[in-house]
DNA sequence: TTAACCGGTATACAAAAGTATAGCACTATA
DNA sequence: TATAGTGCTATACTTTTGTATACCGGTTAA
């Protein structure tokens, strides 16, 4: 058994590193995981709710991400046994962590993309 | 033209926020562009060097994702005129920022596969 | 009773991303 | 002169990811 490094380790190593970096990554990668995520950033929302949300989206990609998103502790689904019975979907604590490294990737994406803007004109 | 988003309000909508997410996400996509940002973390380093730190990457794809990188201003690319030329890659000051973002994301990363190990025993 | 909504699944296909392998012009060293 | 290293590019291929389309069983409202 290997011991787990420690953050200070992790970040001093570069394969450490890119392999925390990417267990991140791999939590909110793929085209529609973010779009769910802010879907369900202020409300949780039944399967038809998100699907009408986010425009394009097929019912079989929607399932196919939240599945996922639910393997990866980002998202519950709880059935109610109301009738018919409804679902929904809701973000867990784990994502609402998540959101601040989310925050930080805004800050940074928004003043790139003014940078890439200022040197390119 | 479009006015530019304040922080504030990408924050708030859905939408915008998902976009300023891509942004970042889009810069450090690809199964080697961390790989390659970790390599050159510490020191600057010439192409064969990378290629030798990064197992199993082929030069096709060194290739292309350092001229991505160098798009995204990521990375320069200095050609010095020696006999015979050398050619060094070295992150930016923008790497630099972009580094604090990963740094946030390599202590979810690590905070959440421990989660994941401790509830799937 | 038929039409529509819910929460999906099945199948086939297209597009994007990545791999394998070979090669090239140039230089330096044995 | 032959061999090896540097910094790549070209071509063809495989794998992964995403799309299109149709359909399903259950429920409810007209």
């Amino acid at each position: 058994m290997v011991r787990a490094a420690s953050l200070k380790e992790v970040k001093a190593c570069p394969v450490q590193f890119v392999l925390a970096v990417n267990d991140t990554m791999n939590v909110i990668s793929g085209k529609w995981k973010l779009p769910i995520i802010g879907s369900l950033l202020f409300n949780k929302k039944r399967f038809t709710e998100i699907q009408r949300n986010i425009q394009g989206i097929t019912p079989r990609m929607l399932s196919k991400e939240l599945k996922e998103l639910e393997l990866n502790g980002i998202v519950t689904r709880t059935v109610y046994d109301s009738q018919p019975v409804t679902i929904e979907y809701e973000l867990t604590p784990s994502a609402r962590t998540l959101s601040e490294v989310l925050d930080k990737m805004v800050e940074w994406g928004v003043r790139h993309r003014k940078q890439i803007v200022v040197s390119s004109r």
